[in-house]
DNA sequence: TGCTCCTGCAA
DNA sequence: TATTGCAGGAGCA
């Protein structure tokens, strides 16, 4: 059957603009958007469609902005950087053969639609390629959908998998749900959930209004609020399929590439994959570079594809090998240790690599070439597999070969499983989720199913596909081998993949391959050994301050009823909104974002001298907090095995560079409050050890005075002064920074870190509360002083303008995706982000390279001292008690020479038998 | 059960 | 109208 393919070029091209980073040529014009279109293009063609049209929007007006004033109309202008490949963009896309739709008075998705509908009468089959949703009300047999991005196909049961709703139904659904970028309100409240439930239970727009006189709640009223607009709504969202075409579909032909004009351009914007292709690579190389949309995936779903079948390289990708015999071991072993980087993946029953145990592992040595090797399914009927020690016994000489370059999606997780099965790997030197946030830390997730679909345009298998969800989900051991292997062998495959795609993008960028290779890709075992020595957690004693907590929240409670003059829930903040402003009739002076009366600590704190409720919830929340957050849940996350408290650390968490902590999170635990300070007395050395904790003394200001240069501030430093007193002596004239009040110091304290943050006079004043007047003379007086800081502010607000990044000492990039955004308030946070991310990203710099430091030192020193802890700008330790004095000596020297600063960087350490006594 | 909102802990 | 995180409970459907 012939086929026709649709391209919505507008889609890809803002998709494409958004989704990778903001690359530019060697002449410096912006090049990301287009070359995310030129790969969808180059993928498409490799299909070999007998039809297709790149169609996109003509200016000016359509019927829609006849139907609805306000269509569209908060639509912000193109992008200057993405405006400027959209011609690019033409001529490339007319060098590659397709022809080029764009119609007056009609959008590009009614052109699309009319197009396909027609076709699909003609009997062509029909592929929609596009990133947007709304597509999905065309499919139907012999209509789909395609996104080239990620890979995905819809079919009609693709659709209702996805959205809930049968495609009939989209534009009902769509209806309900609004579109906020088009500026169509939907019903208030009603996302894709709501949307999808509603239509299946009522089974149709229509349907719904009618029922909606008997919807409860709130969201009943929004809908009964919305009623009006729904039918508009309908047809806005509604895509013609009957507008009036110049051509038909059949006349859509591909003329032949135009090679000199596509090698010219493919040259001036640097796409070098794309010209060896077009001067005779072969697919195969392609496939290796991962520049071929996956089919595996895609053919799966759309019922296999003879087309696809017919290219070798894709027709390999099909081969995983399930290794069941020890013949095929030996032949993969042979093949990993000849290999000169080997991809692997573990798969396991658990998430908590602390707890997981090993279910089966594959390896990959070529792109398309992987295999899996499966040790402990047992479902009913498996075949057999190779013996649990057999396998380790004869994979170990590989693992452990420090000869033998490995790389791996996540590795920590698989570096604990191995090691917790006997075996150290050795020479883990790369992984794909570093080196994607290496290159951009902004991007959503660092996730192998999104680093394929955006590097690669390959649409993995996914956890799901093969394991189910919710409820309904089983263990990976019950899966079946066929699955199991298609599933996990692509996982290797796609690693080594991404490996390609990924590295020789930090290897263009010679600080970012340093921030990688140098900071993170150590960090990584050091990590693994921090989590794996875990933190001695006293349970006794956390369920003695549970029990007390309990008791003094039943009295407030209590006397909270009593004042109050009736019962009500201390904890939701609706009862008490009810309670403080409409009975009590105290003044709402602070309101949410969504302009409710809140009930925050700062509105509360407003009140509590007008009533004595509100100090009685103040204290009410914090005992409820201690205890629901730590001393009920600490005890409840000691590994039964080992006794401890083994945290999960985020590499790729934050996009300043930090790390981040879960499961259980051990970097928020409380210290400014007595309550408070009690936990850390549960975090406890066993008998003859000690906790240590050695930490940066104002390591982000230290980083400000660096990057500023500013005489003042780097003088205060070097001189050891006490920085918060000296600001205070110079902003506030006191003369000498023994004149300073404690009142000065404070206020000058509050200064120091707001404009680490890039608070306003606004912020500061209310912070400080004082007048806003007064908070600005004292901003102006700092500056005055410090006029170095001033600039450097200045400056990094500027390069973040021009670059679109801000970059830490070591390197690190940050983008600011919303600097140059028409939307203000989105711009100012962009604009303070910039201002933070180089104080907190080069802090965050410093103490991994300082963790990576000591990690080597501890290595040589046996067991009498282990790293258990990282907070931010803190190591913690566990120490043999007469080893105590050396590892200070030794951890503080290291942390204080991991930057060369302007400043000294300074350390403190402090020793006890818990972590409250070691500050 | 999953989703959103509000709240609050740390550096 | 102060940065970066994680996580709890309430309310809702």
């Amino acid at each position: 059957m012939p086929r026709l393919v649709l391209i919505d070029g507008s889609s890809y091209l803002y998709r494409a603009f958004h989704a990778l980073p903001p690359l530019t040529n060697a002449q410096g014009e912006p090049t990301g958007a287009l070359f995310g279109v030129v790969n969808m293009l180059r993928a498409t063609l490799k299909e070999k469609p007998d039809y297709a049209a790149f169609v996109v929007d003509a200016p000016g007006r359509t019927f829609r902005d006849d139907l609805y004033a306000d269509y569209k109309a908060n639509r912000p202008p193109m992008p200057d950087d993405l405006a400027a490949q959209v011609g690019p963009m033409c001529e490339i896309v007319a060098a590659l053969g397709f022809p080029i739709l764009r119609e007056a008075g009609v959008e590009a998705d009614d052109v699309i639609g009319t197009l396909a509908v027609a076709a699909c009468r003609q009997g062509i089959e029909v592929t929609v390629s596009t990133g947007d949703k709304d597509f999905a009300q065309l499919v139907r047999p012999g209509i789909t959908l395609v996104n080239t991005m990620t890979g995905s196909v819809l079919d009609p049961a693709g659709v209702v998998e996805k959205f809930g709703v049968a495609p009939e139904r989209i534009v009902d659904y769509l209806a309900l749900m609004g579109d906020s970028v088009d500026n169509v309100p939907g019903v208030e409240k009603c996302g894709p959930k709501t949307a999808a439930k509603w239509i299946d239970a009522y089974g149709s727009l229509d349907g719904v209004i009618a029922a909606a006189p008997e919807m409860k709640g709130k969201i009943g009223e929004n809908l009964r609020a919305a009623l009006g607009r729904l039918p508009l709504n309908r047809e806005l969202v509604t895509i013609r399929t009957d507008v009036a075409m110049p051509l038909g579909p059949a006349e859509l032909v591909l003329r032949g590439r135009d090679a000199d004009t596509l090698r010219g351009l493919y040259a001036r914007y640097g796409f070098t994959q794309a010209l060896r292709e077009l001067d005779g690579g072969t697919a195969a190389d392609a496939a290796a570079e991962g520049t071929l949309r996956n089919t595996a995936a895609g053919y799966a779903r759309s019922g296999g594809g003879q087309a696809e079948a017919a290219d070798p390289a894709l027709a390999a990708k099909g081969e995983y090998r399930c290794v069941t015999t020890r013949e095929d071991l030996d032949a993969w072993t042979a093949r990993a240790k000849a290999a000169e980087l080997v991809a692997f993946d573990v798969e396991t029953d658990a998430l908590d690599a602390l707890r997981a145990r090993l279910v089966g592992l594959s390896l990959a040595v070529q792109p398309g070439e992987a295999c899996y090797i499966p040790l402990a399914h047992d479902y009913p009927g498996c075949a057999p597999q190779l013996d649990f020690d057999e396998v380790l016994a004869a994979l170990r000489p590989v693992l452990e070969d420090p000869a033998v370059a490995k790389v791996g999606q996540h590795g920590k997780y698989d570096l604990h499983v191995m090691r917790r099965h006997g075996i150290a790997v050795r020479n883990y030197s790369q992984d794909t989720m570093l080196e994607s946030f290496v290159l951009n830390s902004t991007a959503s997730r660092h996730d192998m199913d999104s680093l394929a679909a955006r590097y690669l345009g390959y649409t993995t298998t996914r956890y799901e596909d093969v394991c189910g969800k919710g409820a309904k989900q089983i263990a990976f051991s019950q899966v079946e081998l066929e699955h199991a292997t298609g599933y996990a062998a692509e996982d290797a495959d796609v690693t080594l993949r991404l490996h390609r795609a990924l590295h020789p993008r930090l290897e263009a960028e010679p600080a970012l391959l340093a921030v990688y290779r140098d900071i993170e890709v150590p960090l990584i075992e050091v990590l693994a050994r921090i989590e794996a020595n875990g933190v001695l957690v006293d349970a006794e004693e956390l369920r003695r301050q549970s029990h007390d907590l309990a008791k003094r929240m039943h009295e407030a409670e209590q006397k909270a009823h009593a004042l109050a003059g009736r019962a009500f829930s201390l904890e939701s903040p609706k009862q008490l909104q009810a309670i403080l402003f409409d009975e009590l009739k105290l003044p709402a002076l602070v309101k949410t974002p969504k302009g409710q009366p809140s009930t925050n600590e700062e509105a509360l704190e407003a009140i509590a001298d007008q009533h004595d409720l509100p100090r009685l919830i103040l204290d009410y929340r914090g005992l409820a907090k201690l205890r629901g957050t730590y001393t009920d849940k600490l005890p409840a996350s000691i590994n039964p095995d080992t006794g401890r408290v083994h945290t999960s650390y985020h590499q790729a968490g934050a996009a300043t560079g930090r790390l981040s902590s879960s499961d259980p999170n051990l970097q928020n635990i409380p210290i400014r409050t007595e309550d408070g300070r009690r936990i850390r007395r549960a975090f406890v050395a066993p008998e003859g050890r000690r906790i240590v904790a050695c930490d940066y003394s104002q390591i982000e200001l230290r980083i400000m005075a660096h990057l500023s240069e500013d005489p003042g501030l780097v003088a205060a430093f070097e001189g050891g002064m006490d920085v918060h007193r000296a600001t205070a002596a110079e902003v506030f004239g006191a003369g000498s920074p023994e004149a300073v009040t404690g009142e000065q110091r404070r206020a000058a304290k509050a200064i120091n870190f707001g404009l680490m943050y890039g608070m306003s006079a606004f912020g500061l004043s209310r912070q400080l509360g004082i007048a806003r007047g007064e908070a600005q003379d004292y901003i102006a007086a700092y500056f005055a002083r410090y006029p170095g800081v001033r600039d450097f502010m200045e400056r990094t607000r500027e390069q973040a303008r021009e670059r679109g990044y801000v970059e830490t000492v070591f390197g690190r990039r940050l983008y600011l995706n919303d600097i140059t955004s028409r939307n203000q308030g989105l711009r100012a946070g962009a604009e303070r982000a910039a201002i933070n991310a180089p104080m907190q990203g080069t802090a965050a710099d410093i103490i991994k390279r300082a963790m990576v430091e000591v990690d080597r030192w501890l290595d040589g020193q046996g067991a009498r001292a282990a790293m258990i802890m990282q907070v931010h700008d803190e190591l913690v330790f566990e120490a043999d008690e007469g080893f105590v004095p050396t590892l200070v000596a030794e951890v503080t020297t290291r942390m204080q020479a991991a930057a060369a600063l302007r400043v000294p960087l300074v350390v403190d350490a402090g020793v006890g038998n818990n972590w409250d006594e070691a500050h």
